[in-house]
DNA sequence: GGACGATGGTGAGGAGAGCTAAGGATCTGG
DNA sequence: CCAGATCCTTAGCTCTCCTCACCATCGTCC
């Protein structure tokens, strides 16, 4: 074993358990108890890409159609978005946002002030750049 | 709100989703399937840190001590792990690994190549040199 | 020395979040 | 017009973590 598959090896190991605490601590810190990280991510992606189909948005979070159906069913009972037949392909369903899931979004990224953008504030500009960079690579990781 | 602040909320959205996504990824992509990433966690950090009581478990992992317990319980009936009463304090219980896990933990080793090892093998240094920094931000944002 | 709050572990119950397998509706190519 | 592919959904399961409550033990204070 080579000295730089060694120091990988120490990298995946270290990479996963900040990786998994950090995202527990993610879950754990979201400040509307009534709405889950989960469903922000669904609302975050349908705000920044537009209305798309459920096996779109499962693509993009990468996570099975099963699984968004849930949360498209969870996000609709409480009236943050809307099912819309498609056009032409009756096979398909359209998810759009309503106008409260604007306004939740909107607070939320007021309120995440309480925590991570907080945390982040108080790094130094250099960690954020390393940050920044390292989001990147691991949505590249965690897409490949 | 000043440029920085608007670029850490940005920061902060992105870091989240790359995060959940890849916490996804790697709890997925575990290799045997009876062991689960929480129990590994669990006892990559008694190998590292050496024998501790339940509650300095789930403080390391960042988890409250019920959780752990059950971790705790599932992997003694794994026989993994060991708990002996502590020598002085009747209340503590101190896990230790049994030679089983330490193979176990090796034969992962070996087999965890098959995924995050060789994904990042085919980054480049700067990119790998980016998550090592990156991970030790993140575990410090966890703790924090 | 005994009562009492603090600490540590666990039991019970529940919620969130993901998966696979399978079913039903719709589209499309032959 | 039928057969297979595509899309969404339902059903059922697993994993992970939580809170609340309980019990045992420790340390302290009277």
């Amino acid at each position: 074993m080579s000295r730089t598959t060694l120091d990988t090896a120490a990298l995946a190991h270290d990479l996963r358990l900040a990786v998994m605490r950090f995202s527990r601590r993610l879950r754990n810190q979201r400040v509307d108890q009534s709405v889950t990280l989960t469903h922000l991510a669904a609302l975050s992606t349908l705000r920044r890409h537009g209305p798309m189909s459920p096996g779109e948005l499962a693509a993009h979070e990468r996570v099975q159609p099963p699984s968004m159906t849930r949360v498209v069913v969870a996000l609709e009972g409480m009236g943050l978005v809307t099912r819309t037949p498609h056009p032409t392909d009756g096979r398909q369903v359209v998810i759009g946002l309503t106008p409260a899931a604007d306004e939740l979004l909107d607070a939320e990224a007021r309120a995440r002030e309480a925590w991570l953008s907080g945390r982040l504030q108080e790094l130094s500009a250099e960690d954020r750049a390393v940050l920044r960079e390292a989001a990147v690579i691991m949505d590249k990781l965690a897409s490949g």
